[in-house]
DNA sequence: TATGAATGAGTCTTCATTCAT
DNA sequence: CATGAATGAAGACTCATTCAT
């Protein structure tokens, strides 16, 4: 009994996992075509094709939805980001790594990336504040490395900190005009664009 | 009489127009904290110590309310913008010239730029889209100007027009920052830091 | 001063009296376009070229113009009809005073009879009960008179009340059908065919 | 299982619509005590002993139920009312059917005709025209049937077509007295009234 | 007396959430 | 577990009535 116990209660959260997961996707997608407070949940039950009482057996609100659409997404990109900086060697390699996690995730994610930059930041579920936490600590990694490579003279004597919320500011000011237009630029030159730029920059005696 | 008669019509204009100007500003703040969908034409009228039916008197919904606020200040710093920028004389002076339109009138109108900042661009009232317009003109004569000076060699060759939103993301997201987040840098630091990265990097050879 | 006195009151009744018709005429104007209840205190006020506080200072509430608008034409249109039913002499005479009187008058007062059609009879205002009242004492003179003639044999031996009702819807029938559409007849014509129609009647053996 | 599958889903519908006829009847009941104007969805949902949001589901507006009831006995009123006048042979047969019809239905409901009398025509949902409209129908078979006659020389020669208009004006008229007073004669008795009245009209030399 | 700006109660409609089946 | 019908709180907007000028 416990042998068949055990595989049945991972089997029922299995199945309840991919439930949640079925209402998140769905969720993205209509969150990110309306914004948090014009969605319904008929229409996130509609497009997960399953009843709405049914969504309510997963979550308990619809804010609740969205927080876990966006803990989902924002979680792995957060992962990726700090993995592929933490992976570079110089400053600059950092830097692009943040640049082009940012943009290979919001290729990759663009619904998730549509939200972000959608919602309201006095929204009751996105405080800005909130989103800003999540790129606190990629920041920090850059200013360290920036703060590092300042102090070896490689690049020009920034202030570190500021220097790295600005990389972070480019980054997302490129991934809304992308996600805002139809752009005629590929997302690759807009990364390498940007990268040039904040290069140039850093270089700059 | 007829001395008399005129400026008793002027009044009554005079007084309809800071009524309106009297709701313009309670929404403005209300529209701030909240976002456009969140905030209720009670809380309005309650901010601008009326009740909901003489708000009514001057603006026929709450959506047209929201028109006037952001037209309102979205006008005044386009035309302030533009003004700076035509100006001033080289591409460096006309590329602070934006920065620190931005930032002044951000100092000034820190609850219109919430605004902007806050609402979601799936709002029924504010594109992203249409916000992005309005920073068109501006842009275009920053990468006139740029253009300008590339065929000049005053700075090196970059793509004029998107270094162009480049500067404009770069401000926005500055101020972004700066009210998302208790600076503890001033503005003029800020705008500053900004200018000397954009000039370091136009510069570069 | 007493022999001022008076006249002086009695010039700001008059003065009251016609601001008050005013209101009437308007009202009678507004009620017959959309009813009562579509009907706004400022489209009277405007119809009356007056402000909308000037109105409640002669009439405390929008159901009392109603009832003052009716009454004024109600109590015309009675006295009128049992004038003219009175001063006919034979049976036939007097339902043909009915009918002209209703038909003269809807000639003359349009707006008048479109309300008295117009309006519900779950109305605040005017139950239909109410309107009924009215018609009860020129019926009555019309059944008198209709017994009169049958029991001297002058007509056929019909229900007396019955039939003095029956005229009148008749009567009402026909005007609302000339109100509600374009009629093609003229109100001569169509108050000549009603009393052939009924005095065909009444005579049948 | 096929078996059950169809009957399930037409139970579904089933109490779909026995939910729309629930709240028909409760809002018959309402709008023939207040008119639509008067009457709030509160008050239907209340009669129907349902929440407001339920009668929602059913019906997206109030005018949307308005138009139900109407449609609902509208109909059947007119396609009653165009049989019986069809299945009957004579032209007084033909009256008589219509008279009757009308009597008929009116016994059976009465709150339909209590709204098709007090509705305002100057009403967003009820315009007498409209109203009118269902009339032209009965109306022209009963002038077709009186040319007919009158060519054979069975009744009197009368201008057909108002004669027609005279029919259906004395049986609405009789009606709403009979609606709008406790009345002391019975319909039976009414509407033979009628049509010896009408009778007699006819036959006059 | 005349004005018309101000008021706020009342109505339709939407939608997150619950719960009986 | 799954369903979707039912609920009712909340919000935009209207308009009869009041009152300061």
């Amino acid at each position: 009994m416990s042998e068949l116990a055990q595989p049945a209660k991972l089997k029922k959260q299995v199945v309840s996992e991919f439930r949640q997961s079925e209402i998140i996707t769905a969720a993205r997608k209509v969150f990110a075509e309306k914004g948090y407070v014009a969605s319904t949940v008929d229409e996130i039950a509609a497009q997960a094709a399953m009843a709405k009482g049914t969504v309510y057996l997963y979550f308990d609100s619809k804010e609740l939805i969205y927080n876990a659409v966006l803990a989902n997404d924002l979680e792995t990109l957060h992962r990726l980001t700090l993995e592929e900086i933490a992976a570079a060697g110089t400053v600059l390699e950092k830097i692009a790594a943040y640049i082009n996690a940012r943009f290979d995730y919001c290729e990759e994610r663009r619904d998730f990336f549509r939200i972000m930059f959608i919602e309201p930041f006095g929204s009751p579920v996105l405080s800005k504040a909130k989103a800003r936490e999540w790129l606190r600590e990629p920041v920090r990694m850059l200013t360290v490395a920036i703060d590092d490579a300042i102090s070896t003279n490689q690049i020009r004597r920034w202030p570190a900190e500021v220097l790295a919320w600005t990389i972070a500011d480019l980054t997302t000011g490129a991934l809304q005009r992308r996600l805002a237009t139809m752009p005629n630029t590929t997302a690759r030159e807009d990364a390498d664009f940007l990268m040039n730029f904040v290069y140039a920059a850093l270089r700059a005696s």
